[in-house]
DNA sequence: GACTAAATAGGAATAACCCCGAATCTTAGT
DNA sequence: ACTAAGATTCGGGGTTATTCCTATTTAGTC
């Protein structure tokens, strides 16, 4: 029986790339892949994969919500961050959503394959680069203590310069709920414009610039 | 005699997953590879490939840099740009610095076999994504121009949150006129959103994070 | 002088913002 | 199991901001 795996990664040469280098090795199986975040929670929903290989910038759903929502909605699914960077807060904030391994994109390929084998057996993969960092628990201002799921999943939508209306279609509710998202939004961070919104979103790592 | 591809990419991963599906190719062949641009453009020296794949961010030396440097050391020899930016400046300063082709991360492999053969042939390939992009500055109406003085003025102003009034009364004008710059702005740009707008003036300078 | 771009605005339609209330649904605690 | 708190979902209704189209004045260029 091959381990199934999932890809998710904004980069389609990246995902065709990992595909290539897995499907080399024997007792590996990539039996899907997407290109958002959104995308890949829904259809992991679906397809059941062991491991997803996930990167943390992604358009639509980043890949820090994709781990949160996927980890509540299949609790056995193992997730490997894949990710450029090294930044604390990002690896931090990635392991408390639920990822079982973290390896960097300038790591080898090898490294990948190593934690895919021990995240099966149920540890975790930490690349010696992140170890480091992780040490350093500074829980002191939680990243991720204002606002709850929807709202930055909202956030996130309003950053990447999407209207209320296409937030509401994206979602599939009524404008007047992204409505009072965005009021409950802007009144717990005190700001009153979409730039500052934005420029937040971006210091949080919701969204790239 | 197959075409001799030089990698140069601060990401391993990357790295190897190009590797892996170019030598799937026939008539390629991949001579050496570099993760950042001083040793690329070391290396290239020494070896002398047909073709280089080229990443744009990159330690020590970035890619614009490295390119400007291999171009005139070995004049024969093709570069093309692979990045995840689709930014019009660095399209251009990549172009102007002498590289033959510009492909995203985003586009399939297939693309980018494409590009090394076109380019071997003595074309330049651009992507389709990036051709929009540089069209659209080049047809509208302000050729491509950039922001006047003015319209960065109100830009910056903007991007640190402040409403047309603020502005106007900052700059002591009608909104009105705060109005119509912001209009041409997002003319200009191409883009529809405050959100939009904040990130291009992060990545300008005009403001900060 | 003719032409062009920049800076300046007005009016009208559209969208965003802000207050209110309120029905479900989860979750945590006792 | 009950309760309390919070999250998520919407509607009404009014204010304010934005967008779009158009138009004038000013300044610089050929």
């Amino acid at each position: 029986m091959s381990i199934k795996i999932f890809l998710a990664d904004d980069h389609r040469i990246m995902r065709e790339g990992l595909r290539a280098m897995l499907e080399k090795k024997g007792g590996l199986e990539v039996i899907g892949e997407a290109g958002d975040g959104r995308t890949a929670v829904r259809l992991v929903k679906e397809m059941r994969p062991d491991i997803i290989i996930m990167d943390i910038g992604m358009p639509e759903l980043n890949g820090i919500e994709a781990t949160r929502r996927i980890i509540k909605n299949c609790p056995g699914v193992k997730i490997i961050a894949l990710s450029i960077h090294s930044d604390k807060r990002l690896v931090s904030e990635m392991l408390k959503a639920g990822a079982s391994g973290y390896v960097l994109k300038e790591a080898a390929f090898s490294e990948l394959i190593d934690a895919i084998h021990t995240v099966k057996r149920g540890c975790s993969y930490i690349s010696v680069e992140i170890q480091d960092v992780i040490n350093k628990k500074l829980s002191k201002h939680p990243l991720y203590s204002e606002l709850t799921d929807r709202e930055r999943e909202v956030l996130q939508l309003l950053a990447e310069g999407k209207s209320t209306k296409q937030i509401a279609s994206c979602l599939d509710v009524s404008a007047k709920t992204i409505d009072s998202h965005r009021q409950q939004i802007m009144k717990k961070l005190n700001m009153h414009s979409v730039a500052q919104l934005t420029k937040y979103a971006i210091r949080e790592g919701i969204t790239s610039i």
